[in-house]
DNA sequence: GTTTGACCTGGGCAA
DNA sequence: ATTCCCAGGTCAAAG
């Protein structure tokens, strides 16, 4: 199948948006990107203003792909928004097309609560070891693919086999929170119509959630497109770009450790909420990428001084 | 309300 | 090569 694009109304850049490190269940081979979404495989590539694409073993309409790279979204409205100053609109014309993915919340909250303290190899690496046991296996192409384990299939596993996952202490985190998703305690998907506040301060209440854990699953899976996460990348990028909207002080303290208190976390969330408006977790999805593209470290570099 | 360490251990690269 | 370092933070205990 494949999807008209028309890049003025609906711009779109698949290799921007599968590369921007929110997702871990894709990868590249040849002109293909192979990902597991839900209980398929998907096979796309985009040729300028054409989306090509095949599932297995279910097929599927343009509309699933189109959800799950919120095609839905007015992109031109929401860049126009938040195209603030120099630094994003910088990020804006070299990312152009990149989306912020709508995943499925329970794996997107698993996957999240896996990233703590972990870098980008690894954690897909937890992802797939986590699939390869526990969830189901796909042949397609001649390569396997596994899918995202189900919340039963994780919380009736046994600590001991998690961590053989390489998930180190994140395994008694995802186990318990499988167990409370299992038992039916906490609704997930209902999450979606609840607002950013109140259904924050639920997400908090999960083990191996803290706040950008909790930002990351409602910006990436529940629609909640003010959440500002701020990882250590995003602190330095705002802590460079944007020094001066805070004390110079908190400035020195915040970028001179590795971590950051959950104060500290909350003056710069509520800074890029503030700042940028109702679409803030777009422009942290592409501030972002600047942290991990060789020409801007010198730029930040040079802020920071 | 804040601050401080500990935390599993796999990748990546020479900090 | 091998060792060393740090990683998309969270939690709990302490001041």
């Amino acid at each position: 199948m494949e999807i008209q694009l028309d890049q003025s109304t609906t711009p779109f850049d698949l290799e921007h948006t599968l590369r921007c490190g929110q997702l871990f269940q894709w990868e590249k081979r040849g002109d293909w990107w192979y990902g597991v979404v839900g209980e398929m495989v998907v096979k796309i590539r985009q040729i300028n203003d054409r989306l090509v694409f095949q599932t297995f073993p279910e097929e599927v309409d343009a509309d699933f792909i189109k959800n799950y790279f919120r095609l839905d979204d007015n992109l031109p409205l929401i860049l126009s928004k938040i195209d603030k100053d120099g630094h994003v609109r910088r990020a804006i014309q070299r990312f152009r097309g990149l989306r912020i993915s709508r995943q499925e919340p329970w794996e997107c909250l698993i996957s999240y609560i896996c990233a703590t303290y972990k870098n980008i190899p690894a954690i897909k690496n937890m992802i797939l070891n986590l699939s390869k046991r526990f969830g189901e296996k796909i042949n397609f192409n001649s390569h396997y693919f596994y899918t995202f384990p189900k919340p039963s299939d994780l919380a009736h596993a046994g600590l001991e086999e998690i961590k053989e996952c390489k998930l180190g202490f994140r395994a008694e985190r995802v186990l318990e929170a499988s167990k409370i998703v299992d038992r039916g305690e906490f609704n997930l998907e209902g999450l979606r119509k609840t607002d950013y506040e109140k259904a924050k301060r639920e997400l908090l209440s999960l083990p191996g959630v803290g706040q950008k854990v909790a930002d990351c699953v409602l910006l990436f899976s529940l629609d909640k497109l003010e959440a500002f996460p701020v990882d250590i990348w995003m602190k330095r990028i705002i802590l460079g770009f944007y020094q001066n909207y805070f004390g110079a002080s908190f400035v020195e303290r915040v970028l001179g450790k590795s971590s950051i208190t959950p104060g500290e976390y909350e003056t710069i969330s509520s800074f890029g909420r503030r700042y940028f408006g109702e679409y803030a977790g777009y422009a942290q999805e592409y501030l972002f990428p600047l942290s991990r593209s060789q020409g801007k470290l010198v730029a930040l570099d040079s802020c920071n001084r």
